[in-house]
DNA sequence: GGATAATAGTTGATTTTGTAACTAACAACC
DNA sequence: GGTTGTTAGTTACAAAATCAACTATTATCC
C-alpha cells in the first residue's frame, strides 16, 4: 500500500468511520448466533427476527413487526409464510379490520423461541462481558439512540 | 400485543439484545449516507467500500481489501469489475506474483473518493455529535473490539 | 353513499448475494 | 523436476433481497 491521496492531507480514517464500524461489529456479532438458528433450525435471519418478535412481545401483526424491526413488508410476508409452514406460528384475521391478521406462536414455535432466547441471552452476556457493566449499559444506550429507538 | 410467554418469566428483551441493536444502529446510520453514493453515483455498498479502501489506504489487492473489510472475494471481484467499467480504478498484474493484481484509483476515482470522503466525514461528525466526545471515543473503541479489529 | 385515497399484505420480475466449482499461478515436498 | 497443495481471482448457478404492481379492505371527503 503506497501513500494515498498525496494531493491533500487525508485525515479521514475508514477504520473509525462509524457506519463502517457499526456494520463490522454488527456482522461479527451476528455470525456465531446465526449459526445456531441457521444450522439447527434451518431459519433465515428474517425468520428468527419474526419469531423473536412474536416470542418476546406476544401477538403482533406483520405491520407492527415491520415497524419495530424496520424490515420491509415483503420480507416479513415471506418469513411469516415459512414459519407458518413449519407450524411455528398461526395467523388469524382480525375481525375488526379484515386487512390485517394477528400472528401468534404455536406451542412448537414458542418452544423454539425459548431455546433460541436462552442461547441469545448467553451470547449477549458473552458480548457484554467484553466491557465493564457501565460501559455495556452505555453502549446499549448509544446504539438505541443511533438506531432511533428512543 | 398480549402477555407473552406466560409459562415462565421472560426477562429477555429483544430491544437490548446486542446483535439486534448493532444491526439496527448499523442500518439506520448507513441509510442517509447510502443515498449519496447510490443516488449520486449509482454505486452499491460493496462498490463504495472498495473505493473507500483504495482511496484511504492507497494501492491494494482484492485479497487485502477482503481481509480488511471482511468481504467475500466474489463480492469484491464484482465490485472491482464495476468500478473498472466506470473508469474509477485500474488493475495491473503484479509481476512478482502473477496471481494477484494491484488496484489503484484513477484520477476520476480519486475525485469521487474525495467528494464522498468529505461527506462521510461530516456525516460521521453528525453521528458522533449525538454524544459527548468521550462517549463517542468509547463507542468507537467498543465497536472496534466487537468487530475484532484490535 | 359513492368516488378517491390509504393501508395490510401478497405476488412476480429484477437485482444482488452466497455457494461451489473452476482457472491460473505459485509453493512445498519428495 | 514433477506431484500435490495453496492462493488470487473469476464464473455459473442457487438463494435471497429489493422493487413494482396487484388484491382486498378500510378511511376520507365531497
Amino acid at each position: 500500500m503506497t501513500q494515498p491521496d498525496s494531493a491533500e492531507k487525508d485525515d479521514f480514517d475508514l477504520r473509525n468511520f462509524l457506519p463502517f464500524l457499526l456494520n463490522q461489529a454488527a456482522e461479527e456479532s451476528s455470525l456465531d448466533f446465526q449459526k445456531v438458528y441457521k444450522n439447527r433450525y434451518g431459519m433465515l435471519r428474517t425468520e428468527w427476527r419474526v419469531l423473536f418478535h412474536l416470542g418476546n412481545y406476544g401477538e403482533m401483526t406483520a405491520k407492527q413487526i415491520g415497524d419495530r424491526a424496520k424490515m420491509h413488508k415483503t420480507k416479513i410476508s415471506r418469513a411469516v409464510h415459512k414459519l407458518e409452514q413449519r407450524r411455528y406460528l398461526r395467523r388469524t384475521r382480525d375481525e375488526n379490520d379484515r386487512r390485517m391478521e394477528r400472528l401468534t406462536l404455536t406451542p412448537a414455535g414458542l418452544a423454539v423461541y425459548r431455546e433460541l432466547r436462552d442461547i441469545a441471552r448467553d451470547y449477549d452476556a458473552r458480548l457484554a462481558g467484553m466491557f465493564t457493566t457501565g460501559e455495556a449499559a452505555l453502549l446499549r444506550m448509544m446504539l438505541r439512540r443511533l438506531a432511533g429507538m428512543d
